[in-house]
DNA sequence: ATAAAGTGACTTTTT
DNA sequence: GTCACTTTAT
């Protein structure tokens, strides 16, 4: 009834298949999340399916979200009985309640990258190995991979020395996560595939009480991931996964888009349906992205189509530089505003590495216009908050050496490095956590501090164990609240400085997180918020309230979309970026980043590129990226006016050294230099106040006075 | 013990 | 040019 009315056939058919493994390919804008959201009613509502046997995987927890709402106003509130996440929220979930299994304590803490890296650094350590030789990231990118693919370090075959090196600290690590009482991102998934595979009774309630799963971006999932769904869906088969491989963009976190394949391989009676009418783009949008994306060899072609014919042309554009750039994209975004042909909200700049942003972030400001951030510096990385967050940790689970170590003289407190590195050393011979022996501190006499770091010492425990016994009867807000009071951190972080107002304001931001937990009781509320904080993205906080331009990487695009696209960085080195050069594979993800971001546009796509642009402090010059040159010219606005220097030039625009010449952005100058360069002329010209700027005649639009 | 000043790697992308 | 970590001066 209703469910179906508003699908065409395609989708009507991905809802209504209900017995059986079901794989839809999926375009971009076809409508997959409706299919999966429909999908979802239908089994409730027409086949008496209950909610609580049915999980939904999402990529984000954003999109979770987005699906839980909209599931409520078609079910009501039996959707609560949904399992609904993302793969990690919802391992994470079951590891808390089974992970006992595996000597996984219920209170066990989540570690995120920072964190992460900082024990790779003890494992380094550890094994005396110097951490300048081997990058904590590079040996935890390796490890991390590692788990992905579900080998622990006694099955890795090594062959190479740094393998070897790698398999030792992977090793070591293990182990103090597990002193730590502490799992990594990518535990969550490995130990729950290890509880499923060790313990079948375990798999099997599971696998009985899923009738049905439900998987969304399928393209992005790696081994682990993979193999859970496997296992759980196993047993009754019903198994549906939406995804694109034009759309795979996660090959360095170990997504591999041949599960797609893998999948008809493994359930080889899985219909499969293609949506190949995209309801969000026009023509001209999809001709450029089936343009570029037609380039990769390692693909099905689709045919992807739409009712909207026509559409703006794209737009390319060169800018001087990276600050040139930047201001286009903000004149443009007040020009379509002025004009009323786009709000503020329905613009996003998107880029290929984060560091982009800053360029961007200052061309904003300068004019005055608000923006909003996706990325950077994200909010949970930020000090003051991984420093709240350490404490609460610490109140949830005091085996957290690392969360330990981290708030042990924040704020300052007078234990320094020297008293610290005693502690650690002291705990490490009898063989406890640093908290067990503050304990066993206050008990016995000997011990290797003098008598005023030990009273020291003694208060912060006195300091935590308050903290511990109140955590017991009051909220997250009120138990947040008491740290900072207790630990003086608003004085520590006020320091009357503008940045130190900005980690006030952030601390503020935590606390309205915090109050939505108000509602559970004490114990579970504070598990609950430590694990869901531990566990967003960026992305996740979003507020699409605000009507201002959105600035964010090609990645966190992935399932948004936007009236007005702009791609900036369109460079060799960028986009594609240069670690991805000598890596076909790679090469061809790259493509499909481009093409992720292009599909996001639903009226307007500029593609923007720099003719300079500043790498490490220095200036270089960069080449327009080979996506621009696939991409059909009557697609682009006006007739290739980003290829400089083709046609012959008139009289007027070639310059000599000495001339008086005036630029739309640097103001007056004189030319210095001349250099002939394919029918152009590259100047240097000296600008009043600007300083030397090489220009390309034909693009400068330089006016000679 | 803390703050200031110097050194070196670093830019892909994130749950 | 910038972050994070280390050494040096107070």
């Amino acid at each position: 009834m209703d469910i179906l009315t508003d699908l065409n056939p395609a989708q009507r058919e991905a809802v209504t298949i209900v017995e059986g493994p079901v794989l839809v390919l999926a375009g971009p804008g076809s409508g997959k999340t409706r299919v999966l959201t429909h999908r979802v009613a239908y089994l409730v509502r027409e086949c008496g399916i209950p909610p609580y046997r049915i999980m939904a995987v999402t990529f984000t927890n954003k999109a979770a979200h987005e699906m839980r709402a909209r599931l409520h106003t078609l079910l009501g509130p039996q959707v609560r009985r949904l399992t609904l996440g993302t793969f990690h929220a919802i391992c994470a979930r079951i590891l808390r309640r089974e992970g006992e299994r595996l000597g996984i304590p219920s209170d066990y803490v989540i570690y995120d990258s920072s964190d992460q890296r900082s024990l790779v650094r003890q494992a380094l350590k550890d094994l005396n190995l110097d951490d300048k030789t081997y990058r904590p990231q590079a040996i935890h990118g390796a490890i991390s991979r590692l788990k992905n693919e579900l080998i622990p370090p006694d099955k890795f075959q090594t062959q190479t020395y740094w393998q070897e090196i790698v398999r030792r600290v992977y090793a070591r690590y293990q182990e103090l996560l597990g002193e730590n009482d502490a799992l990594d991102f990518d535990d969550l998934l490995m130990r729950t595939v290890q509880l499923f595979r060790d313990h079948p009774e375990v798999l099997q309630k599971y696998q009985r009480r899923y009738a049905h799963i439900l998987v969304d971006e399928w393209q992005d999932t790696n081994t682990a991931q993979y193999e859970l769904v496997r296992l759980l869906g196993n047993e009754h088969r019903n198994v549906f996964v939406v995804g694109d491989e034009d759309q795979s963009i996660y090959r360095f976190r170990g997504a591999d888009y041949r599960n797609v394949q893998r999948f008809r391989q493994d359930f080889p009676e899985a219909r499969v349906v293609l949506l190949e009418q995209s309801y969000r783009s026009p023509q001209v949008i999809l001709d450029v992205a089936n343009a570029i994306i037609s380039h990769n060899t390692r693909r099905q072609p689709k045919r992807l189509w739409t009712a909207r014919q026509g559409g703006v042309p794209v737009t390319i554009y060169e800018a001087y530089n990276e600050i040139e750039e930047a201001q286009f994209v903000v004149r443009e975004i007040a020009r379509l505003v002025r004009e009323g042909l786009a709000r503020p909200g329905d613009c996003a700049v998107m880029y290929r590495t984060n560091a982009q942003s800053r360029a961007l972030e200052e061309a904003f400001m300068r004019q005055g216009m608000p923006y909003k951030l996706v990325g950077a510096t994200r909010f949970y990385a930020r000090r003051e908050i991984k420093d709240i967050l350490a404490y609460l940790r610490l109140i949830h689970n005091p085996e957290d050496r690392v969360s330990l170590r981290r708030v042990i003289n924040v704020p300052p407190r007078k234990l320094g490095s020297k008293t610290v590195a005693r502690l650690v050393t002291w705990a490490m011979e009898q063989g406890i956590s640093e908290y067990a022996a503050l304990q066993r501190l206050r008990e016995v006499e000997e011990s290797p501090f003098g008598t005023l770091a030990r009273k020291r010492l003694l208060a912060f425990l006195d300091l935590l164990e308050e903290l511990r016994a109140t955590s017991r009867q009051v909220g997250v807000l009120d138990l947040l609240d008491l740290v900072l009071e207790r630990t003086g951190y608003e004085r520590y972080i006020r320091d009357g400085t503008e940045e130190g107002e900005d980690r006030w304001e952030n601390i503020k931001e935590l606390r309205t997180v915090a109050a939505e937990y108000e509602g559970l009781a004490p114990p579970e509320a504070l598990t609950t918020f430590l694990e869901e904080v531990a566990l967003v993205s960026d992305v996740d906080n979003l507020d699409a309230e605000a009507d201002v331009p959105t600035l964010l990487t090609l990645h966190s695009a992935k399932g948004l979309e936007f009236p007005v696209v702009f791609i900036v960085g369109m460079e060799e080195g960028l986009l594609p970026h240069s670690r991805s050069f000598d890596d076909p594979e790679a090469m061809e993800e790259e493509r499909r980043l481009c093409y992720v971001g292009i599909t996001r546009a639903k009226e307007r796509l500029y593609l923007v590129y720099a003719f300079r642009r500043t790498i490490y402090g220095y200036s270089e010059v960069s080449e327009p990226s080979r996506y621009l040159a696939d991409i059909p010219p009557h697609l682009v606005a006006g007739a290739e006016p980003w290829k400089p220097g083709a046609e012959s030039r008139k009289e007027e625009e070639i310059f000599a050294p000495g001339e008086r010449v005036r630029h739309p952005t640097f103001g007056e100058g004189i030319v210095v230099e001349c250099k002939p360069v394919s029918g152009d002329q590259e100047l240097t010209v000296a600008f009043e106040g600007n300083g030397l700027k090489r220009l390309l005649a034909s693009m400068a639009r330089l006016t000679k006075l």
